[in-house]
DNA sequence: GCCAACGTTGGC
DNA sequence: GCCAACGTTGGC
């Protein structure tokens, strides 16, 4: 059954434009040091899998498209990088401790600002409205899915 | 720049 | 295994 996830990008780092422009719109989700958000997508992510494409740490924080996951996981190329601010020294090609899938844009939306989304009570429960939330890969119900994408993105203007 | 939240590290 | 200190995220 698919899944429904939101994933933070910085836009000034790998923006919407910036996948858009990419070889079949798809960009590896390298970078991720958080386990939790590493096990999403090794445990629990399927090609197909819908995707909220969420800016964060930038002017306008919120949701810039919709993306599918395109890929299951593999090893995080940077981090057998000595140069990448993201190597892993503990990290080994026979023991991969990080890892990411590939997503492919399927349409760029109007920005979904989080004040808007804070606006709609349907939404309320959502892991990135929440106060201090850090992670950079959460879950989204097929029910706030469906709002946001009916309601939020095709539904207006 | 501030600061809330929370994950990670390391001494014991 | 505990937990204080530290570092990072990310909105404001």
């Amino acid at each position: 059954m698919a899944r429904y996830w939101l994933m933070k990008t910085e836009p000034g780092v790998v923006g919407i434009d910036d996948v858009l422009a990419m070889p079949k719109k798809t960009v590896d989700w390298w970078g991720v040091r958080n386990y939790q958000a590493r096990n999403f997508m090794r445990d629990q992510m399927q090609v197909g899998d819908g995707v909220l494409f969420y800016h964060s740490s930038c002017p306008e924080p919120g949701i810039a498209g919709l993306a599918e996951v395109a890929s299951t996981a593999y090893p995080d190329r940077t981090q057998f990088d000595p140069k990448s601010a993201y190597h892993d020294p503990k990290s080994t090609p026979e023991q991969p401790r990080w890892v990411n899938v590939d997503v492919r844009i399927v349409k760029k939306t109007r920005l979904v600002g989080l004040d808007e989304l804070r606006a709609h009570p349907e939404l309320a429960n959502m892991r990135v409205l929440q106060r201090g939330n850090r992670l950079s890969i959460t879950p989204v119900d097929p029910a706030e899915w469906n709002f946001i994408v009916e309601r939020l993105i095709k539904g207006r203007k």
